[in-house]
DNA sequence: ATGCCTCAGCTCCTGAGA
């Protein structure tokens, strides 16, 4: 089976390209951020008729989440238990045998500053989240937009943008400490193409000399790594007309 | 260069994204 993520900057505007990328690539799951759009506008019919079960969690302007998928979703939790947060962020549900977490992590705007302060504590309260729902659910995959780059393998230019905004060092301690619940980097599982990002920026052509970063991720657990058998960005997407700024990530999976 | 795009909305500018 096959598993995507893909922040979609607006499904107003995007949705057109959801379906045609859907119908090429019609993966068992696709998790989506970056709705921004409440849940009275999700477009469930268009879905429905794509061939695919929903469960979104919107938010007006901002954020907002949602999953689909070829079979019924169930046990849906919106958000962190236990983490009182006024947005849209997190989606979570049963899909067969595995626990899917949908994730559009903040942003964090710049070191130091209340976002970045903000940041810091839904990742906190993610992984105090996580490590019970591991516990619950062994087989479990998280992805989403995690606003954070591993290391400089994933950043275009470790030297200009070191210590900026997904590139800082205590956000990258909050990713491994996420790892280190038991959890690992799908993409990283295999040998990739040097300079493979994820998100490019809008401006200055940013995608046509691919200054990017690679802040979109598949985690698995332990339990599920060795049924993991590829996974890989989809650039086709951001070369749209009216793109959005981030691609896709799908992992591919064996049957248990 | 507090810029460069893109999107939403209390829409002809501003806030936020990353």
């Amino acid at each position: 089976m096959k598993l995507a993520t893909w922040n979609i900057n607006s499904l107003n505007v995007r949705l057109p390209q959801v379906l045609d990328w859907l119908a090429a690539n019609p993966v068992d799951v696709l998790a989506l951020q970056e709705l921004k759009l409440t849940d009275d506008k999700f477009p469930f019919d268009a879905f429905t008729q794509a061939g695919y079960h929903a469960a979104c969690f919107g938010q007006k302007t901002y954020n907002g989440v949602a999953l689909l998928s070829r079979t019924p979703l169930t046990n849906v939790v919106r958000n962190i238990p236990g983490f009182d947060d006024d947005m849209a962020r997190v989606i979570s549900a049963d899909v067969g045998d595995l626990r899917v977490v949908g994730a559009y992590f903040p942003n964090g705007q710049e070191p130091g500053s209340d976002k970045f302060d903000y940041k810091m504590a839904w990742l906190k309260g993610l992984r105090d989240w996580l490590r019970s729902e591991l516990a619950a659910h062994p087989q479990l995959v998280l992805m989403g937009d995690y606003n954070i780059t591993f290391d400089d393998t994933d950043v275009w230019d470790p030297v200009g943008l070191k210590d900026t905004i997904h590139c800082t060092e205590e956000e990258r301690y909050q990713l491994r400490a996420l790892i280190a619940l038991g959890l690992h980097d799908a993409f990283r599982l295999f040998e990739q193409p040097e300079k493979s990002y994820s998100w490019w920026d809008y401006r200055d052509f940013a995608f046509r000399r691919n200054r990017g970063l690679r802040i979109d991720h598949i985690l698995v657990s332990h339990a599920l790594k060795p049924r993991v058998t590829a996974c890989a960005i989809d650039k086709a997407p951001r070369k749209n007309e009216r793109p959005s700024d981030h691609a896709p990530v799908v992992i591919e999976l064996q049957s248990a």
